[in-house]
DNA sequence: AAGTCGGGGCC
DNA sequence: GGCCCAGACTT
């Protein structure tokens, strides 16, 4: 039996049952397309719910604000597909009618729908034959065929693109692309794969030559920054500062404590004595009330080395590019995961105490 | 072509 | 600590 049987057969028996494999709704499909990008289903999968619940159509989508996106949004990371997502489902709205186009090609122009997502949509949805190559299918055809050439360059991505290609079954090419998914994910996964129970390992060329571990060949290597942030917490108690980041950095359009960036490691002390610093802060009387330097906050380029001071202040200052909420709404605002954590953990704890209570008296 | 963009799970 | 996950965009 040839590879694209083998492969549908084994999907018709073991398809996972995902929320979005009932329906043949692009809009449905493209958000979970877009929510899955890096990210694993079981990560995904409530924010898919919370996302189709809260934005159940485009035009929902559409008319919602970018900020309340976010919120849904808020702790899953690469913010940037939920500020395309939002700005493709007006142009949707406006430009298509409501209607998403039936083919990769069309699918493509849109914003945060790349070679991946457009094939996905239109294959799944429109039965386009097209092949919808993201992780799972780099490293699966690179295993059946021993691939070694890099598969993040030019040259290993087309030939990866020649040999998956030559698999698509004329029907049902949805099916089949969607098959590749759940067997990378289920049976031929990035490390300790299933070959003993793969109905392709006989044909396998990884497996007949011991190289299943080392497949697919990867060329780049990360480099992770190292960033050092001290974020104020100045509140008189009831209310805090925040700021939108709109600049082109981690976490844009995302709500954040004050913050000062350095360039290096500084204790608090040496901290508050800088110029900068002491010109920046709020007048007196103003008290630090506590300090706290959670893990290091860790991701794919950068590793994160955050302190937080918690300051009470007679009266909030006003200042420019700052705004001021109840600290007991801060849940209405998208933060970031380090941030969030910091909020619902050591400062929800620290409201319960005396030092709290004190603050209002200051 | 290389760099940038999150967060979490697993080894 | 490193790798990977239903990748795309910018430079």
């Amino acid at each position: 039996m040839n590879t694209s049987t083998l492969l549908t057969l084994w999907y018709k028996k073991n398809m996972r049952d995902l929320p979005w494999r009932q329906v043949k709704n692009p809009y449905v499909i493209w958000v979970s397309e877009i929510i899955m990008q890096q990210t694993r289903i079981a990560q995904g999968l409530p924010y898919f719910n919370r996302f189709i619940d809260k934005f159940p159509t485009v035009e929902h989508l559409a008319n919602a604000s970018i900020d309340d996106v976010l919120l849904v949004w808020q702790g899953l990371g690469y913010y940037s597909r939920a500020r395309n997502m939002h700005q493709t489902a007006q142009t949707i709205v406006a430009d298509y009618k409501g209607m998403f186009p039936k083919t990769a090609k069309q699918l493509q122009k849109l914003k945060g729908i790349g070679e991946y997502t457009a094939a996905a949509i239109s294959s799944f949805c429109f039965n386009e034959k097209v092949p919808a190559i993201d992780g799972n299918v780099y490293r699966i055809i690179s295993r059946i065929y021993d691939v070694r050439e890099p598969v993040d360059k030019a040259k290993g991505k087309t030939l990866i693109y020649d040999l998956v290609s030559q698999l698509l079954p004329v029907q049902n090419c949805g099916d089949f692309n969607q098959a590749l998914m759940d067997f990378g994910a289920m049976v031929c996964t990035p490390r300790q794969a299933s070959c003993n129970i793969c109905p392709l390992a006989s044909q396998c060329q990884a497996k007949l030559k011991g190289t299943v571990e080392e497949r697919p060949i990867k060329s780049k290597i990360t480099k992770v920054r190292q960033r050092y942030f001290m974020y104020l917490l100045v509140t008189d108690g009831k209310n805090i500062l925040i700021q939108k980041r709109d600049n082109n950095d981690i976490w844009k359009g995302l709500y954040e404590l004050p913050l000062f960036e350095l360039e290096k490691s500084m204790e608090v002390d040496a901290f508050l004595n800088l110029p900068e610093v002491k010109a920046g802060l709020p007048p007196k009387p103003m008290v630090l009330l506590d300090d706290f330097e959670p893990a290091s906050h860790k991701l794919s380029h950068q590793t994160i080395h955050a302190k937080f001071l918690l300051f009470g202040s007679a009266s909030l200052p006003k200042i420019n590019g700052y705004k001021s909420i109840l600290i007991s709404n801060f849940d209405d605002y998208a933060f970031p995961k380090l941030i969030e954590r910091y909020l619902n953990g050591r400062i929800k704890k620290i409201m319960k105490t005396k030092i709290w209570g004190s603050i209002k008296s200051l």
